[in-house]
DNA sequence: GCCCCGTATATCAGCCCGATATAGGATGGG
DNA sequence: CCCATCCTATATCGGGCTGATATACGGGGC
C-alpha cells in the first residue's frame, strides 16, 4: 500500500483536488497515516497516466485554478484489488519514546516539557477525531462502520497513552542508582557491556 | 533524530557491531522505532568519518569477521546535545487501520484473517517487550527508569489496542445501509460528494 | 499599502525501507 | 555424507517518502 492507493481510496468518496485529498487524510487518517504534497501530486500524476483517474482543470473563481481528479471504473477496480491483496502493516516511529528511553540524560525541566507537549498533542489529535466523527452533513452518507472503528481505535489507544503518561511520569525522575559522580557509573556500565558483547549479548544486555 | 543518533544511543551501552545494533533496536525499540541495515551501515560509516565512533576489525573466530564500533568522547557529547535539541515526534503509519476504514469493501473472511493477524502481532510484540524486561544479566546495570517507562508504555498501548479489537470487531460486519444493489448506493454517494467538493468541503464530507 | 493566512499546484534533495548479494559456520534430516 | 536451512555479518541499490521550498491569487486585518 502506497500513497497512490490512498489517493484512490480518498477518491472513492467522490471527486477531489490534490489539496482536498491532503485535507481528507488530515481529517480522517491523521492519527494513523499521513502523506504530504510531495507524495500526493506525483501519485496523482502516475494514476492519471495509468488511466485510473481522469482530470479536468477548472480556472480559479476566487482563488487559484483547481485540477479536479475523478476515479475511473478501472481505478475503482484496482483499488479493490489492492485492498484485498495488501498485507497490512502497523508501524510506530516515535522519537518521543526514544527520548524517554534515554530520559536520564535529559535535564528534568526539558523532560517535563516534552511530556507536557506529548499530552497536548494527544489532546489535539483526540479533538481532530471527534471533529471528524461529528461531521455528518449528509444524512444519506453517514460514516461507515470501518470509519467508526478506526476513530474508536484511535481514541482508545490515545486515551491509554495519556493515562500511562499521567500515571508514570513521576517514575522517570531517576530513583536509586547513580547516586554519586556520573562518570564512574557510565564507565562501569561500559566495561560490563564490553564483556557481554564478547559473549554475543546485545549492547544493553 | 535520525538513524545516526540512534546508533550513537545504542553505543552508549558499550561497543557493538552493526549487527548487534540492529538486534538492540529489535529488542528494545521494536514497538516504537526500527532501522534496517540499509540505514545502519551507512550511518556508522558517516559517524566514523566524523570521528564520533572508532572502529576495529576482528577476524572471525567461528563466523565472519566483525567490525566493532566504539563511541568516542566527541560522539558521546554530540549524542547528548542531539537528545536535548530533538523535537520529539510520534508517528503511526498503519495500513491496518486504512484497511479497516475501507472494511466494507473487503470479503468477511479476509477481514477476520486481518484482525486475527493483527492480534497475533500484538501478542508477539508484547512477548518481545517482556523478554527485554526480563533480561537482567548484570545486577549492576538494571534497566533505567527510561527503559522501564518505554516498556510500560508499549504494553499499555498494545493492551488497549487488543482490547478494542476484541470489543469492536463484530461492529465491522456492515450493519444497516447498503441493503440493496451496491452500485446504486455508490453512485448516490459520489454525486453528493461532488456537490460538497464545490462547496469547499472534503471529499467525504 | 502591507503582511499574513488560506487555497492550490508543483519540485527537489536527502533520508529511509526492503530487497538483494555474498560468505562462513552450525545444525539437522534423509 | 550431503544438502538444505538458519544464523552471523557486511554491504549496496532502487524506489518511495518527508519536509522544505517556490509560485501565485484573494481576502481580511491594521
Amino acid at each position: 500500500m502506497d500513497v497512490k492507493d490512498l489517493c484512490l481510496g480518498a477518491l472513492t468518496y467522490g471527486e477531489a483536488t490534490g489539496y482536498d485529498i491532503k485535507k481528507f487524510f488530515e481529517s480522517s487518517f491523521s492519527h494513523c497515516f499521513l502523506a504530504g504534497y510531495g507524495s500526493i501530486y506525483p501519485a496523482l500524476a502516475e494514476l492519471t497516466a495509468e488511466r485510473f483517474v481522469t482530470t479536468r482543470t477548472v480556472p480559479g473563481q476566487g482563488g487559484p485554478s483547481r485540477k479536479i481528479y475523478r476515479l475511473t471504473e478501472a481505478g475503482r477496480k484496482v483499488f479493490l484489488t489492492r485492498l484485498r491483496e495488501t498485507v497490512p502493516q502497523h508501524k510506530v516511529k516515535s522519537e518521543f519514546l526514544v527520548l524517554m528511553h534515554f530520559a536520564e540524560h535529559l535535564p528534568p525541566e526539558r523532560l517535563d516539557a516534552i511530556l507536557d507537549e506529548r499530552l497536548d498533542d494527544i489532546q489535539r489529535q483526540l479533538k481532530l477525531i471527534q471533529a471528524f466523527e461529528g461531521r455528518v452533513t449528509d444524512p444519506d452518507a453517514p460514516h461507515s462502520p470501518g470509519a467508526r472503528f478506526v476513530c474508536g481505535f484511535g481514541k482508545a489507544v490515545m486515551a491509554a497513552a495519556s493515562d500511562y503518561i499521567h500515571a508514570h511520569r513521576s517514575g522517570l525522575r531517576r530513583p536509586g542508582r547513580q547516586a554519586n559522580g556520573s562518570k564512574k557509573t557510565v564507565r562501569a556500565r561500559t566495561k560490563h557491556a564490553q564483556t557481554a558483547s564478547r559473549n554475543r549479548g546485545y549492547p544493553n544486555a
